[in-house]
DNA sequence: AGTTCGTGTCATCAG
DNA sequence: CGCTGATGACACGAA
């Protein structure tokens, strides 16, 4: 039914062209409004950027613990939103004139012999494709995605030289599709002015009426100017009347259906989007990969996702970056493989062993000094470091650290430095002081990912038993402990045999058993307890300041958006009083033709200061006198009232 | 040296 | 009552 429904609105809208090519109006505003609806709702959508919906539901929603579940409504709201935001970004201001790049693509699509004038205004600037008509327009064609304005100049251009009508339009054949879903944009477009095409083009008819070169004499038609003006009055004063009302909604009608209904459009944007996108991709260069696969601190909360695709959760990006390291370092498109969730599974399945095998084959692969250039990025936190993982015994508190293990615990193997090691997910409890200790990765980590993703170890491998394994010299040296956090040093002078992140992401009845069990002192006790409420909190403060963020980015698209529609709507006012002024005159003039033509019992012509016509509902014309009292100002209702007063 | 930004932490409240 | 998330406020370090 709902497609049924498109067509039929298609169908609509192009025939609300044709008719409009020829001057006769069509309203479909109110059933497009209708059928577009939900759209606007979620663009204008409720100002929820401060309720308590976890933005990173948009980011892990690809790992099926999306749903908040508080509101999982919003999980779709937001992600609609961001879509839309996405386009937004491309530039709301400057949509409109790709509008008008498809519109000009429309009119050459439907009304081929208007083809001249376009395609020579477009070959001035586009006059390289006039010299090579043949197949390098075509070659021209098949880079359509580089804007949606030379999708249309190559279009006219192949249409203004080789009329269809001849059937060898090989290039519209091949872009036939396109060319449909191109087609969508123009007619909304069409739509969203065509009330002000119409006062156009009834502010000319009513000019044309008041001029005195073309005004014909009142005698021999003003019966049809009566008609033309009666009908005028009827419908399109109502119009006018209401037109401001219409416009409100038609204008909160015609840019996000525009925007979000119209594939082609989303794709002559995603063009730019792409391009946008790809360039981030391609500033993200190697050494940017190979930056997110050893510091996760980076920019996870300064940048957001370039795209949908780019939309990776935290659970995500180290298994891409594993996957780039391990194999073609330089290949983007080995991310996106590397997101599938069939090789998550793989990957999960495999396990620490293989992966740590491959990372440390990476890591040895990789020079030390790019390691360096790589660490010096910005975002450190304290628990940061400015050596690289491969520099044995680099800094001072690698050797402070070790022996710092060697001399308490043994709770060697902390590192940092391996942020985001892919298995980091995947801890065995077994293995908790393994030499790749994740546990730092969580807290460089600004993309904010579920916890849920920690606490899937945790769930399925006992934590009994735990014991510190002492590390052989060549792991201690490779993964030095010298980026510890505080509450990493604390645990280990403390003697607890659990990571941070165990500590926090372990669950309740697991925490309450280790405080339990494991016959820990009360100062024990209290750090863990401390570390833990720590660990989330800072989970729950960067969650808390990227929604921050979001909603204020939100309230800024809103405002943007906001003011173009306010400067549409002055617009659409001004253009609407002078639509009723120039109407109201000619009411006027044509009045006064009509009294100074009719006469009175005596046979006297009417005086128009003392006589006045006015329209019936069933379209009869009467004269009245004009009574004096009833267009008195408000100062007259003040002395009505007064009198009233005064009765009472 | 002052400013801005990012981050961690604490206190507090609500569910 | 305790745990947890959310959030304002503050402090600190880096750019």
């Amino acid at each position: 039914m709902q497609i049924a429904k498109k067509y039929l609105s298609e169908g609509l809208i192009q025939l609300t062209i044709l008719l409009s090519l020829i001057g006769v109006r069509v309203d479909i505003d109110s059933y497009l409004s209708g059928y577009y609806t939900p759209l606007i709702e979620i663009n204008l959508g409720s100002s929820s950027a401060y309720t308590q919906t976890p933005f990173h539901n948009l980011r892990d929603n690809l790992d099926g613990y999306s749903v908040h579940p508080k509101c999982p409504e919003l999980d779709y709201f937001f992600a609609s939103r961001r879509l839309l935001d996405e386009v937004r970004t491309l530039g709301s201001r400057s949509f409109p004139t790709q509008l008008n790049a498809w519109l000009v693509h429309q009119v050459s699509a439907t009304d081929k012999a208007d083809c001249g004038p376009s395609t020579s205004n477009n070959t001035d600037t586009n006059s390289g494709l006039l010299e090579s008509p043949g197949d390098e327009a075509r070659d021209d064609s098949e880079h359509l995605p580089d804007s949606g304005q030379e999708v249309c100049q190559t279009t006219t251009t192949e249409l203004g030289q080789r009329p269809c009508s001849t059937g060898a339009c090989g290039f519209l054949k091949e872009e036939e599709v396109k060319v449909k879903e191109e087609e969508k944009p123009a007619p909304l477009t069409q739509l969203a002015h065509s009330s002000t095409l119409e006062q156009e083009s009834l502010l000319e008819g009513i000019t044309a009426l008041s001029d005195p070169a073309r005004h014909q004499p009142p005698t021999i038609d003003i019966d049809q100017h009566w008609s033309n003006l009666l009908s005028l009055s009827v419908t399109d004063l109502d119009d006018l009347d209401s037109l401001v009302t219409e416009r409100l909604s038609d204008l909160g009608t015609d840019i996000p259906s525009a925007i979000s209904q119209d594939v082609s459009l989303h794709d002559a944007m995603v063009t730019r989007a792409f391009g946008v996108a790809s360039e981030r991709v391609e500033s993200r260069s190697v050494a940017q990969q190979q930056r997110n696969l050893f510091r996760m601190e980076c920019t996870g909360s300064s940048h957001s996702d370039p795209s949908p695709g780019m939309a990776v959760g935290l659970a995500a990006l180290p298994f891409a970056s594993v996957c780039n390291l391990t194999g073609n370092v330089s290949s983007h498109s080995a991310l996106g493989g590397c997101l599938d969730e069939a090789v998550f599974d793989q990957i999960n399945q495999l396990g620490l062993e293989g992966l740590d095998t491959q990372l440390m084959g990476s890591l040895e692969s990789i020079n030390p000094q790019v390691l360096e250039d790589l660490d010096s990025d910005s975002g450190l936190s304290l628990e940061s470091s400015s050596g690289g993982p491969v520099s044995p015994g680099s800094s001072e508190m690698s050797s402070s650290s070790s022996s710092y293990c060697e001399d308490e615990c043994g709770a060697t193997g902390y590192s940092s430095e391996v942020d985001s090691v892919p298995s980091k997910g995947i801890m065995d409890y077994n293995t908790t002081w393994s030499p790749i200790d994740l546990s730092e990765s969580v807290w460089h980590d600004h993309s904010y990912s579920s916890p849920a993703f920690f606490n899937q170890p945790s769930i399925t491998l006992p934590h009994k038993g735990i014991k510190e394994e002492p590390l052989s010299d060549d792991d201690g040296s490779r993964f030095d402990d010298r980026d510890l956090s505080r509450d990493e040093l604390r645990a280990r002078a403390m003697c607890i045999p659990f990571s941070v992140l165990q500590i926090v992401n372990m669950p309740v009845e697991e925490f309450l058993e280790v405080l339990d069990g494991h016959g820990f002192s009360p100062d024990q006790v209290t750090l863990l307890r401390d570390i833990r409420r720590r660990g989330k909190n800072k989970l729950a403060a960067q969650n808390c300041r990227k929604r921050k963020l979001d909603a204020i980015t939100g309230l800024q698209e809103e405002v943007e958006r906001l003011q173009f529609q306010r400067g549409r709507l002055l617009k659409e006012k001004q253009l609407t009083a002078k639509t009723m002024g120039a109407v109201g005159q000619q009411i006027k003039q044509l009045t006064r033709d009509v009294l100074a033509r009719l006469r009175d019992s005596s046979g006297r012509p009417l005086n128009p200061e003392r006589f006045t016509l006015q329209c019936g509902a069933n379209g009869r014309v009467v004269v009245q006198p004009v009574r004096r009292p009833a267009v008195s100002t408000s100062t007259g209702t003040k002395t009505d009232k007064r009198k009233k007063d005064k009765k009472q």
